[in-house]
DNA sequence: TAAGATGTTCGATAGTTCTCGAACGATTCA
DNA sequence: TGAATCGTTCGAGAACTATCGAACATCTTA
């Protein structure tokens, strides 16, 4: 119903973006949703109780990185490119691909959390 | 003496950089010191007590962010930009590129610090 | 050797963040 | 209406981070 809070394009800012994606289930979240176009939390592959998940969509969101619609039940998520690339650019392409580059598969049997 | 310790090259994780790099502080810092070639810890030109600097320097030296050689009594600081460009391509520039599109000019009379 | 300069390390405090179960809300479907 | 689905929010505990003064270490220079 109420939308969920998100910053306008203009108020996306460079630490919340980097702080959100040091986070390696967050930068997998991304990148799945990035690949997939659109993603529900629950087919997001990343297995972990939901309130966790939640949390760190919450984060995400908060961020400027995804934004959420919701359709019936589920919560779809994509990821703000175009506000991103505008801000930003090419910061989000370089961060996937690094990201790639790090050679870590998405992660999608269970948490293994390490900073 | 002994040498700062700080990531090979292989080990600098994407978490780690991006974590670093989240905190405004942190992001001036390598700015800097990149725009600067080289710089000691005296002459980056945020103020803030000594531990509080150290500290952000740390967490730049432990990321693999930057490296730091001793001369004499002071600590010179360089961003290790070719071991970064060799494991995430394109990274560094893409937020340093963003820092400064970002419009905050770097800190230089005190803290501001927000997140 | 003593004093000064430059940083690091230690210890304490305050604030954040992560994690997860439990409770709640909204929507769909039988 | 009742049950199921899908997520969010709440609350609490553990872990981590930032900040900063004080003490320490190292090197230089008088």
């Amino acid at each position: 119903m109420r939308a969920a809070k998100q910053p306008f394009r203009d108020q996306i800012s460079l630490s919340s973006v980097l702080y959100a994606l040091s986070d390696p289930v967050r930068v997998d979240l991304v990148r799945n949703i990035s690949d997939a176009g659109e993603q529900s939390c629950n087919e997001c592959g990343i297995e972990m109780p939901k309130s966790s998940l939640s949390h760190h969509f919450k984060v995400l969101r908060e961020s400027g990185l995804i934004s959420t619609r919701i359709e019936g039940t589920r919560h779809i998520n994509s990821v703000r490119s175009a506000d991103l690339n505008a801000r930003f650019p090419g910061l989000l392409n370089a961060i996937l691909k690094a990201a790639r580059a790090e050679g870590r598969e998405p992660q999608i049997f269970g948490v293994q959390k390490m900073r």
